[in-house]
DNA sequence: ATTTGTGAAGGGTTTCACAGCG
DNA sequence: CGCTGTGAAACCCTTCACAAAT
């Protein structure tokens, strides 16, 4: 068998072209970064220090110094030079550009090991996420509380997702079901999906996808560990 | 209180720098999408498929074929041109290039949900990957078998490192006991770490570390979000 | 005819180094 | 004097478009 010419993927093949357009600053980049920065500043902040210098906190971050002071430019000039920047203050406007000052109702579909784990994580309660809904296909498991959430059947998704404004979906089901759950979400107008399944997802156009995948991540350690083994043994 | 000038960070300060020197082709952009093509192949092989073109390949991966070229002339010429690739080889020469013809002793350092979920996690075993040591600090939970390895006491982690020879360390605890337990990975010669713990780890040059966190994602996802939200609004 | 492999162009990100401000 | 904010340079990655191969 050969397959060529016309796509006909196995898992579908909408929405090859992941990012949306940019509206202003903020490169993709900086994004990614801001988060580290402010969990950062938090813990700082919770140690009493009042003002750091961009060398600390790049440190502290795990990037050159340089960077961070690219990044936070970013956002504005909330520096001062010869002193640093106020740990309060970054917070907030760090926190205002990422949008936690707004809330998102989260729901997390598949309450399996990893499911259970992700509701019980503290640190969704802080920063403006709440976990508003569980499902699983599973009846044996619909009935139980995990996190003070109930967990509910697959069937009430869609109403789940029209009762509590639903803004970012998280997939922890098995890889079979992943897309199908996936199209459900995006149906019922959810724009945010975090997958946990090892699929890769299609979906339309100003749909945001993130995937958070173990075996990718091993596979990429093990690239550099073998790598490691590997000394110098290309001739001269 | 101040910080500036000299650094005194709370979680120390070591290795700023992630990346080593690079030693032959293969960028990491490159590195990081070998694995999906490695899944997607994989499944078309399942389904019956010998040949794929770049552009079908492509366009399971979910990215563009161009690209999908690109990475893959960084391993070698293994197309047919008129045809497309051979997914058996395809799917060999990739796996050499991650390494992957190599098997990888794992430990999981933690064994709560998370944990539990990652020891189970069928994407282990496949692929080279071994899961030869559970460990965690609550006695309660020393002694249970998970996937058919016993849960040992964090104490053993030491034996443990030296008795099976284990490359890839996977750290799955509290963000408070993050640090101390990557430090005695390292320290046993563990060059290679998975982090889940939401924590900047501090490691010494030439150890790699992954860090896989929910509520990073969880930010950049709500930056999306926010913007969506807030159509046309900046002043032509 | 079809599809790969790749120079060249284009865009984005990081690093450098210093001007500018407190 | 110290540290931020930022042009300019360097680097990396992606996209384009086409020559080469079957």
């Amino acid at each position: 068998m050969t397959l060529t010419g016309r796509v006909s993927t196995p898992s579908g093949d909408r929405g090859l072209e992941p990012r949306g357009g940019r509206k202003a600053g903020l490169s993709d980049a900086t994004v990614a970064r801001l988060p580290v920065y402010l969990r950062v500043l938090s813990s700082l902040g919770e140690s009493g220090v009042s003002t750091v210098s961009s060398e600390v906190l790049a440190a502290a971050a795990g990037v050159g110094p340089a960077k961070l002071r690219k990044d936070l430019s970013q956002l504005g000039s909330y520096g001062t030079r010869g002193v640093g920047y106020d740990v309060e203050f970054l917070i907030y406007q760090i926190s205002r550009a990422l949008g936690l000052t707004q809330h998102y109702s989260v729901v997390i579909v598949g309450v399996g090991n990893l499911g259970e784990a992700l509701a019980g994580y503290a640190g969704f309660g802080t920063r403006g996420f709440r976990v508003v809904g569980l499902v699983d296909a599973d009846h044996a498991r619909v009935g139980a509380t995990i996190a003070g959430v109930e967990v509910r059947h697959i069937d009430d998704l869609e109403v789940i997702l029209r009762e509590q404004q639903v803004s970012i979906g998280v997939i922890a089901t098995p890889a079979s079901a992943a897309q199908d759950v996936c199209d459900r979400l995006v149906r019922a107008g959810v724009t945010s999906v975090l997958n946990f399944a090892p699929v890769v997802l299609s979906v339309p156009e100003g749909v945001d996808v993130r995937k958070v995948d173990l075996s990718i991540e091993l596979q990429i350690l093990a690239f550099h560990e073998q790598r490691k083994s590997l000394v110098g043994q290309a001739a001269p």
